[in-house]
Formats: C-alpha cells, structure tokens, sequence
DNA sequence: CAAGAAATTGTAATCGTTTACAACTATCAT
DNA sequence: ATGATAGTTGTAAACGATTACAATTTCTTG
C-alpha cells in the first residue's frame, strides 16, 4: 500500500509538499501540483484517514445509534440524518443496538475512544443520569425514544399532543369504548402517549377503563397478543388507538382472523406513519410523524455540538399530523 | 481528553506499561496493574482507538454498503453480517447509498483510505471491471445483488433455479396465463428470475408471451404500475409473479382497488419473504430467501479475505425455499 | 553472597498524516 | 549590489497509541 512518503519521493518532493498538494492549499506551484498528482494516480494512492484524523484529532462521522432497522420508521430518522450529514461533509455510520445494552456500550465506546465525532440515540437503554454523563463529555443528541430528566439535546414530536389529537378524532367520529396498545414503561413515549389518551377521554367526559389498555409493545406481534386479549373482553371496543403502525397491522390481522372488519365493525388507528399505513388493506388512518426532519434536526443540533460541545441544549419538538385512510369509520352525517 | 501519557504520569510508570495493561499483558506486576487502572478510572480515560489502529494498521470495523434500508430484505441481511462479525471482534457499519455512485464512492473511500479494514456490497453501481479492481486490493465481498462477470466473493440464492421453481409451483396449481413482474436489465437478479421463469414455461410446453412481462421494478409502486397497465389488457392472467414482497402486495393492492380478489380471481406470488409477506391480507405465497444466512456468510467470507488478501475468491449458493401461504389459488382436487 | 535467569519496566522508534516554522528562491525597489 | 517581500518548499515535531529492544529489578541457586 503506497504511502505519503512514497508519493513525495516519486515526485521528488517532500511529505509536506504533497500533503499540500492533498488538501488543496494554494500555496504550491503549478508545477509542483502536477507532478505530485501524476505521482498519486501513478501509484494508485489514497490518503490512509487514519493519520490525518490522528492528527486532526476529527474523523468527520458520526454514529446513530439505533435499536433496529427493521422498522421502517427508524431507517426513515436515518435518511435524514444522513442527508444532513453529509451536507456538512460528514458520514454517518449506524450501530444497531437490538436494544442490548451490552451492545450498546460497545458502540459507545468508539464514541468515547473518538472512532466518530459524536453520537445520535434514536433510542438507549441508559438512564439519565449515564446519557447525562456522556453528553457532557462527547456531542451527543438523543432522539425520537428520549429518557426523561436527560441533560441532552433532543429532538422529537410532542407526544402527548399527538395522542390527544388522535383520540379527539376518534371520538369525534363517535367513538366511546376506545382501547389503547402501547409499550408500557419502559419507553417514554409510550407513556406520554397514555397521557394523551387519558387526557382526551376526560376532556370528553368519557371514563378511563383500566381493562382497555394493553401493555404490548410496539410490534406486529404485540398488535395480535392484544386484539386476541381484546377479543376475550365482555363488551368490544369500538375502536383501538395502537402507538405503531406494525402494532395496528397486527390487531386488524388478528381482528381479521376472527372475522371481524376494521372500518365497518371496529375502527384502528396507527401512529407513525410508516409506507404499511398506506399500503395495508385497509389503509391505515394514523399519526404522522415528520421521520426525515427529525432525523434531519436531530443530526444538525449534533453537529452544533461537535462544534462546541459546550453550547446550550436544545429540546426540539416537530409537529405532527393526522393522515386520515381507511381504517377508522367516519361518523354518520345525519 | 486524557490520553495515555496522563495516565501513565499519574500511575507514575511509562506509557509502554499503560499499554500493556490495557492490552493486558501478563508480563506487570500486580500492584502496578492495580495502580494503573485506578490511574485510568480516575482520569476516565479511554484510550483512542485512532493511535492504536494506526500502529496497528487494522481498524476492526467492516463497511457494509446497502442501498437502502427502508426494505426488510437488506436489514435482515445486515443483521446477519452484525451476528457474524461481533463474533469475531468486528463491527459492521452501514452505508446507505441509495444506489447513487456519487454516496457510493465516497464510503469506498473509506475503505480505500483504510477506515474499515473490508466491505461488504449488498448492492454496488460498479461495473464488472471497477469491482473486480477494487476486490483485489482490498477485503471485498458481493452479496444479494451481484455483478456478473466481476472477480469477487459472492454470497446469494441461486435466483434461476429460485423462480423456475416458484413459475413450476404456479404452473402445477393450473395456471397458465402467468404474468411477470420484473426489475429490467440493471438488476442481474432480476434476469436470471427472468430466465427461470421461461425456462418454466418452456418445460411445461407454455409460450412465453412478451406482453406479460413487466419491467417496473421492485418496490410496492412498481408493483402497482404493474397492475395498472396489467388490467388493461385483452385478457387477464391467472397469476402474476413479483420479484418482490413489495411488488407483489402493490399488484395486490391494485388488483384490490378494481374489485379483484386476489386468490380466487387472480394469483400473486412474491419474492423474499419479508415479514410482510406473512402479515398481509391476504398472507403472500413467496420465495424465501434465507436473508440471514446471506449476510452472516458473506461476512465469514469477508473476515477470511482480511486474513488473507490473497485467498481464492468462493461464490456461494444459499438455498432457497417455497413459502405457501394465501395469495395463490390450489388446484382443485377432482 | 555472587552470578545468572526471570520478571518487570522504560526508552525510543514507529504507524501515516498534518502543520508550525525555518529555509530557500525569485522578484523588485532602492 | 542590497535588503525586503512574497512565493515555494523542506524539516521535524506533533497526534496517541503499540512494541522491539534495552535496562533495570527481583528471584533463584550453587
């Protein structure tokens, strides 16, 4: 592997000179230029990165970390991270975690061991008081699955909000027996989701029912666990609210299976928004998150922070919307 | 930042025996151990991986470059790459292109600037010629995607012999009018799904009927274009074979949103068989890829070209396996 | 207790680059 | 011819680790 040295001594120059030559300082004759690149294509050589960012001490990457790309959802964030990381001539690099600390740490460590500039959590299994560690020590933002009480800049949607207006809607549409799938305690978001939802069934003067919320999960397979617990209660719901589109795929599915027609039988709404929420049949009405400008910001506020790590947090909350489909019965217009 | 020279100050030894207990050595005496790492944790040091990897000239880190990672067939794959290299003390890192040779060339960059020690190709622009170039100077290995003719290690499904055997499937369930849904000339797999499609109507003494075939592509919209223009045709098909789960659940969708049912009307069989194969309505009929198995293998085989440049180059054939689901109507038992 | 062996530690070169600084060359006004 | 100036180029010291080799200390044994 030809090395710096022997592009100068090819070209009859010295180290610096072609170093010069490779960073585009104007400071070298013509001549210089020419003889120096023609011995680069000659040798076929090409800067080992390694020395410069040694030197530099910046390696121009950054790392999202992410606990899968299975979901469409987070390669969606990543998307826009990555447009906007390269904008500002960095490279982004993703480590899935699966959600194993163990993992995680590993990849945390090439942070700390200064493999990339800085960090994107699209979600981590530390708690606040570690994150808030680490951000103060290496740029880091944490996004889309933030840990309360983290001193970290942040960026996502307003999660409450958005579960208020997606009940709203339901029971604008008539809805009063709404069940609820969400993740549980472990995600934030879940829980203000919850939040959400409660608050907009007491708004309406509607009573919260402990039996029509189901601790599942986010994935297909939590949408089936619940509809099939669902199906087991007393009186149906009229609609369910899942916080996931593969969680609201999953209990129509399972609904399916039973022989019961979403829309017609029994309204489901989504949340996120996912390419499935439009192609499913019945097409999914749902919670639309704006998954490329979070992404997009979230890369943005860490390369604030690679720029000076001392600068103030950010917590940036992206509007959210309605997308209105198939999936939920209209209220009859009288 | 601390570095090792801080540490070895404050454990007052010289930095070779830092070095050597982080690398742990068995040649220190304990209580220099013990003294050294109180230095470290005191300090919160880590050591920065850019010195080691440079004297060391290794980076145990592997690129993996994909087009995209919004389809599940490639984070499937790339999982199994992770598998496989976290068992060998690599990390994968993933560059998504979006089959733009510009993205492309900037992270083979990388590798030509030895940032990562090999790549893994899920899908390149390169032609034949480049990637055999690039192969044979650095770790390099195709999978998935491959390029015909190039000189590399490659890792797939033997696609011929996959969709003769999906169009023979279709062909014994009594169907005869089979339409195919394609990705054109710039996917190699795509023409050999092309030629064992024929080749399976050809053995069944079928003709081959250019007015079938539709060369759209492989995502959910191509899928819909597909049906679009298949629908106005004379005469329908009795099936339609997707080269993608994807394709196949846009022709579904399509077919859907003129009134036909897919199954009893019409037949659909996809390629892949990503989860949305198994939770559609109807559940999609498809050829399984084991998706894993590729990446983890190509991986094993990436890892053993970093050993040793010089190794001879292996193809490998995964198998392939029918999955029978809902989407194609059986035969009628007489 | 001396001498050699073994265990432990330190010195300094090295990886491939960048860059501060010095040095050299050419140009030009005086 | 001289000195100042600007434009080029080279020398050598970084960056933060690893490691061959040398040097030192400790242990073993006759």
């Amino acid at each position: 592997m030809a090395t710096i040295k022997d592009v100068a001594k090819l070209a009859g120059v010295s180290v610096a000179t072609v170093s010069r030559v490779l960073n585009d300082y104007d400071n070298v004759r013509g001549e210089t230029v020419q003889a120096v690149k023609k011995a680069i294509k000659e040798l076929d050589y090409h800067p080992n990165f390694l020395g410069r960012t040694l030197r530099r001490l910046e390696t121009t990457k950054i790392l999202v970390v992410v606990p899968t790309i299975s979901n469409q959802f987070y390669s969606r964030v990543v998307k826009g991270i990555q447009t906007a990381a390269l904008a500002e001539g960095y490279h982004a690099m993703i480590a899935i975690t699966n959600s194993d600390p163990v993992v995680e740490k590993e990849f945390i460590d090439m942070a700390k061991r200064k493999l990339v500039d800085g960090t994107i959590f699209l979600h981590t299994t530390m708690d606040a008081g570690k994150l808030s560690k680490f951000a103060a020590s290496y740029p880091a933002v944490s996004s889309c699955e933030l840990v309360p009480e983290a001193d970290i800049s942040t960026v996502s949607i307003d999660n409450f909000q958005a579960a208020l207006d997606a009940v709203r809607f339901l029971i604008e549409q008539g809805h009063q027996r709404i069940a609820f799938v969400c993740a549980g305690e472990l995600y934030h978001s879940s829980q203000l989701r919850e939040k959400g939802y409660r608050a907009a069934l007491e708004e309406a003067g509607l009573p919260f029912r402990p039996e029509l919320i189901f601790n599942e999960g986010f994935t297909f397979n939590a949408g089936r666990r619940a509809a099939k617990r669902l199906l087991e209660l007393p009186e149906l719901p009229d609609a369910v609210f899942a916080t996931s589109d593969s969680a609201a795929i999953g209990v129509i599915s399972e609904l399916s299976n039973h022989g019961l027609h979403v829309c017609e039988d029994i309204s489901v709404m989504g949340f996120d928004n996912n390419q499935i929420a439009e192609y499913y049949l019945p097409s999914l009405t749902t919670v639309s998150q704006p998954q490329f400008d979070i992404g997009h910001k979230a890369c943005e506020l860490l390369i604030k922070k690679i720029r000076d790590l001392a600068c103030e947090n950010e917590c940036i909350l992206l509007p959210h919307k309605l997308e209105y489909r198939n999936s939920v019965k209209k209220r009859r217009v009288l």
